[in-house]
DNA sequence: GTCCAAAGTTTCACATTATGGAACCCGAGT
DNA sequence: ACTCGGGTTCCATAATGTGAAACTTTGGAC
C-alpha cells in the first residue's frame, strides 16, 4: 500500500491531470473514473478543482483537456528551455559515452529547430548547431522527424549541401524506410563534408515522436567507433527520456 | 472567506503550480512560501507531491519550474490546438462584432504560424489562412509579433507582395513603433491588393506577447467601418483572453 | 577549518477536511 | 412515459492535512 505522504488528495488530482495530459485524445469523465477507480463524486470534485485552477478545460463535448496553464506554458519560449532541461541528464550521459557533440532538436512551425547541445570533449569537431538553420533532409535529426511524421516532408527542390546530400526524393524516401526499420538515422557527409551524425527519436506516451537527439562528430572518428553501435546506444539511452514523457516500450511505435 | 469545496489541498497545490507556471523565472521555495502564505512545512509537502507527479521540477539551483508533463504537452502538436480552443470564444465574439474573418497566429520556430480561423460572415472575403506560409512583415499579425519581440526581426531582403508591401527596413521599423504606440497593427493592401487586416497582441502574465489575433476583410469594407475603431475593439476583446493567460492590465506592457 | 543564517524537511497531536455511498438532476434515446 | 449514462450535490464520519516546533542541509563569510 502507498506510504503516507500527507498529500493523498493532491496525488489523486495529479494522477487525474496526468491521465489527461498524457492522453492523445480528450478524456471522458467515465473513462477517468474507470481508470483511476475513485468514487464518481470524488472524481467530479477533483476535476472541478482542476478546472477552477485552469489546469484542465472541458471541450464542447464535455471531455477533458489540458487547460490554460498548459497553453500558457506552451506558448512561451521558455517551454523549449524546460524540455531541454528535462533532456539534459540523458544528453550529458550520451556525451560521456560518445565523447562527441550531442544535440537536441524539435519540430517547430514545420521546421527542424535545434534547442540544446552538449559539446564534444575533443578539441576538433566543436560546431555549435543551436539556432542554426540547416536543411533537415541532410541531417540525422531531420530524417528521424520525417521518418516518424513529426515533420511534414519537404516540398520543392531538395537543397544540395555536399555531393552526398540526398537530393533525389526516392533516395530520401528509401532512407526514411531504413530509419524506421533500424530505429535510428544517420547523416554521412550530407550536411558538411567530414561530418557524420547519428540520431534517434524521443517518444511521448502514445509512441509519437516529439524530438530527436543526435550525436555528431568527424566522419573518421564516428566510423571508427561504429555507426550501428552508436545508433543502438542512442536508442537505448533515450528510453529513459521517453519514459519521462510517459512512453512505455512495447507500445505501438509506428507512424505517428 | 472561500466557500467549502472539499478540495482545499488540491486548490492549494494548484495555486502553487499556477505561480510556478506563470512565473517567467524559476521560483524559489521561500518566495512561494511568502507569496501564498502557507506554513513552510505545508508548502514543502505540497511541492514534493507536485514533483513526484512530474508537474514541477527543481533546477540545478533548487528553484521550481514546470515539470515533464508541461514539456510533454508543449512538445506535441495538440498544444496549438488547445491554445486555439482557449482563444475560440474570443475569436467568435470578434467574428460576431466585425462580421469579418478572425485569425489566430503564433510565433513558432522563428516564423509566423496561423493556427485557427473563424470565417467571415460575408460571402466575399473568405480566404483560409491557416497553415498558409506568408511573409510576416506584410501581415498585421506579423507586425504585432515583431513589434513586441515575439518574433525575431526578418533578415535579408524583405519580400514584396504588392506595391504597398513594406520592403524598406526603415519603413517597417517605423510601422513597428506605431504598433507599440497604438497597441495594434494594420496591414493595408500589403499582403494582397484589396485585403486589409488589423491585429492586436495576446499577452501572458508578465506582459509578454505570445500570439496575435487579427480581423481581416476587403479593404473597402474595413475602411468603411474604421480601422482605428476596429483596432481598439480587438484590443478590448483580447483583454479577456490575455487574462486567461494570467495577464493583468496595468502591468508592464513593454518590450518583452 | 568554524560559525551562522537561510533554505528546506520531518514529526506529530488533533482540528479540519476529504471521502464515498446514496440521492438527485439532466439530456438523449426508445 | 421510462431508462440509462454522464455528472453533481449532500452529509456523517473516518481519514487526512495542517502548522508549530524540532531538526537537517547548504552556502557564504571569516
Amino acid at each position: 500500500m502507498a506510504a503516507q505522504t500527507g498529500s493523498q488528495a493532491v496525488e489523486r488530482a495529479s494522477a487525474l491531470l496526468g491521465l489527461i495530459v498524457e492522453s492523445g485524445a480528450p478524456r471522458t469523465f467515465s473513462s477517468l473514473v474507470d481508470e483511476l477507480g475513485l468514487a464518481k463524486s470524488t472524481t467530479s470534485r477533483l476535476l472541478q478543482a482542476l478546472e477552477r485552477s485552469r489546469l484542465v478545460y472541458r471541450d464542447r463535448a464535455g471531455a477533458f483537456r489540458p487547460g490554460a496553464l498548459f497553453s500558457l506554458h506552451a506558448a512561451r519560449p521558455s517551454a523549449l528551455h524546460d524540455l531541454s532541461e528535462l533532456a539534459r541528464p540523458t544528453m550529458e550521459h550520451l556525451s560521456v559515452l560518445s565523447r562527441e557533440t550531442v544535440n537536441l532538436a524539435v519540430p517547430r512551425g514545420g521546421q527542424l529547430v535545434s534547442i540544446d547541445q552538449v559539446d564534444s570533449r575533443y578539441l576538433v569537431g566543436a560546431t555549435n548547431w543551436v539556432g542554426v538553420d540547416v536543411p533537415a533532409h541532410c541531417t540525422a535529426s531531420g530524417k528521424v522527424l520525417y521518418a516518424y511524421g513529426a515533420l511534414p516532408l519537404p516540398t520543392g527542390q531538395l537543397e544540395r549541401r555536399t555531393a552526398h546530400s540526398p537530393v533525389d526524393r526516392a533516395q530520401l524516401e528509401h532512407a526514411l524506410v531504413e530509419v524506421r526499420r533500424r530505429g535510428w538515422a544517420a547523416s554521412l557527409d550530407e550536411l558538411e563534408l567530414g561530418l557524420t551524425a547519428v540520431a534517434a527519436p524521443v517518444r511521448a506516451v502514445d509512441g509519437s515522436v516529439v524530438a530527436a537527439v543526435s550525436v555528431s562528430g568527424p566522419t573518421s572518428r564516428i566510423n571508427d567507433n561504429g555507426i550501428t553501435k552508436l545508433g543502438d546506444a542512442i536508442v537505448a539511452e533515450l528510453r529513459g527520456l521517453s519514459a519521462l514523457l510517459g512512453h512505455q516500450p512495447g507500445r505501438k511505435e509506428g507512424f505517428a
